[in-house]
DNA sequence: AACTATTAATAAGC
DNA sequence: TGCTTATTAATAGTT
C-alpha cells in the first residue's frame, strides 16, 4: 500500500536570505508585496497612521501603496528629513536615531545570547565528563562487584547525575526566562555550577570498587530532588 | 475547585477599522510598525527588490525603512513616476543604507544565535528526560534484580547514554563551529536528532525488570563509541 | 514588557 | 496564475 501522503506540505519555514530560483523569487515577490501593502493600510486605517510604502521589483517596476496618497508622504518626509533645524526637531533625525537605538539593542542582546549559549555548552560538556567518568569507573570492576555494592553504587550515582541535573535545571529555567526577555545586562549569575569532582567521581584513576565506601547510603536507591 | 481559566484569551479577531482607544491605539501603532518594518526587510533580502517604507505617527512622528536606503528609494519614485525622467538618481544617504544593512545583518545573527540556543536546551533536556526516566524505571525493581540482570541493564543504560551523548556531541561540535564563525547562513544541518524510545527506554509504563530483554548485551559492560 | 491562544500570512504543490 | 493546505509568523488581549 502506498504511503497516505498529504495533499500539501503546508508552508515551511525559510530562511531570510535571497531565493535562488528566478521563479521562486518572483512569486514570493508578488505574493510578500500584496501582503506588505495589506499591512501597510492595516495599519493606517488601526492606528490613523500616514503610511507610504514604495517597492522597485528587481526588474526596475514600481509599485507604490500610500494613505492618504504616496506623493503627499514622501513629500512630507522629504521635507522634514534633511531639515535638520534644532529648533524643531525633525522626525527623520528620530528615524535614524531610533535605528541607532534598535541597533545597539540587537547588539546588546546578541551578546547576551553568546554568553547564554556559552553557558549551554559548558553544561553539557560537564554532564558528558560525569557521564564518561562514572562510566568509565563501573566499567572497570563491574563484573566483580557484588548486588549489594551495585546498588549501593547505583544510589551514589544517582546522587551525582540528580546534582549535575540541578545544574542543567538551572540553565534552562534561566534559558526560558532570559530567551524572550531578551535585554539583560548580561547578569552573570555566579556560576556555580556543581563541581563534580566533590562526589568522589571524577578523580582521575578509578579507585576500584571494591574500595568505595558508599555503603552507608542504604540498600534501595531513591532518585533525588531533581525536580523534572 | 474553580474553573482552570487560560492565562490569556490569545489573539481575537479584529474588525480593520480605527482603534477608539487612544493607548490600544499606540500599542498596536508600535507593534504593526515594527511587523511592517520587518516584512519589507524580509521582501528587500528574499526577492532583491529595493524597498522603501514611511510611517507617520498620528502625532506626526516620522518613523522609516529604506533598502538600500530611503532617500534613494523615493527619489527614484519621484523621479520616474511623474516626469518619466531616464535621468539616474543618485543614492544619497549612504550612512543610513549602511545602518540599515547592519542592522539586518545583526538581526539575522540574533535569528541564528537563538536557533542554536533553542538546540542547546532541547539537547539538554532530552538528556534530562532519557536519565529521569531511565532512573525511574530502575528504582522501581532495582531491589529484587539479580546481579546478572543488574549488570546487563547497565550495559543497555550505557548503550542509551552514550546515543544521547552523540547528540550532545554534534551540538558541541556545532556549537563550537559556529559560534566563532560569527555570521552563518543558518545551515540548518538536519536535525536528526537521536529518538530515546529506539533504546526501550522512555516507554511510559516501566517495563519492569524483569520483563526486559537486554541480556544479550553480555555481562561485561563496555562503553561504546561517543569520541569524548 | 512578557505571555499565549488565535488569527493571519504564506511555502509548497497542482 | 490562482486555489488549497499545512505550518509558520504575527499579534490581540491579559497580567
Amino acid at each position: 500500500m502506498a504511503p497516505p501522503r498529504r495533499p500539501s506540505m503546508g508552508r515551511q519555514k525559510i530562511e531570510i536570505r535571497r531565493i535562488e530560483s528566478d521563479e521562486a523569487r518572483q512569486v514570493c515577490f508578488s505574493k510578500r508585496r500584496a501582503g506588505l501593502f495589506k499591512k501597510a493600510s492595516e495599519l493606517s486605517i488601526l492606528c490613523g497612521a500616514d503610511v507610504a510604502a514604495v517597492v522597485f521589483s528587481p526588474a526596475g517596476k514600481a509599485f507604490s501603496f500610500g494613505h492618504p496618497s504616496v506623493e503627499s508622504i514622501l513629500d512630507r518626509f522629504l521635507d522634514t528629513s534633511p531639515g535638520a533645524g534644532p529648533g524643531l526637531s525633525s522626525a527623520g533625525d528620530c528615524a535614524v536615531s531610533e535605528l541607532n537605538r534598535q541597533y545597539g539593542e540587537l547588539r546588546a542582546q546578541l551578546d547576551a545570547e553568546k554568553v547564554r549559549q556559552e553557558r549551554a555548552v559548558e553544561t553539557i560538556r560537564k554532564e558528558r565528563a560525569a557521564r564518561s567518568q562514572a562510566m568509565a569507573w563501573v566499567d572497570a570492576d563491574l563484573g566483580a562487584m557484588g548486588h549489594d555494592d551495585l546498588v549501593a553504587f547505583w544510589g551514589a550515582l544517582i546522587g551525582v547525575q540528580a546534582a549535575v541535573a540541578a545544574s542543567a535545571d538551572q540553565l534552562l529555567r534561566d534559558a526560558l526566562l532570559v530567551g524572550r526577555t531578551g535585554r539583560q545586562p548580561a547578569q552573570l549569575a555566579g556560576g556555580a555550577a556543581f563541581d563534580v569532582a566533590a562526589f568522589g567521581v571524577g578523580r582521575q584513576p578509578p579507585p576500584g570498587l571494591a574500595g568505595f565506601d558508599m555503603h552507608g547510603f542504604g540498600g534501595q536507591a531513591t532518585i533525588l530532588g531533581s525536580s523534572f
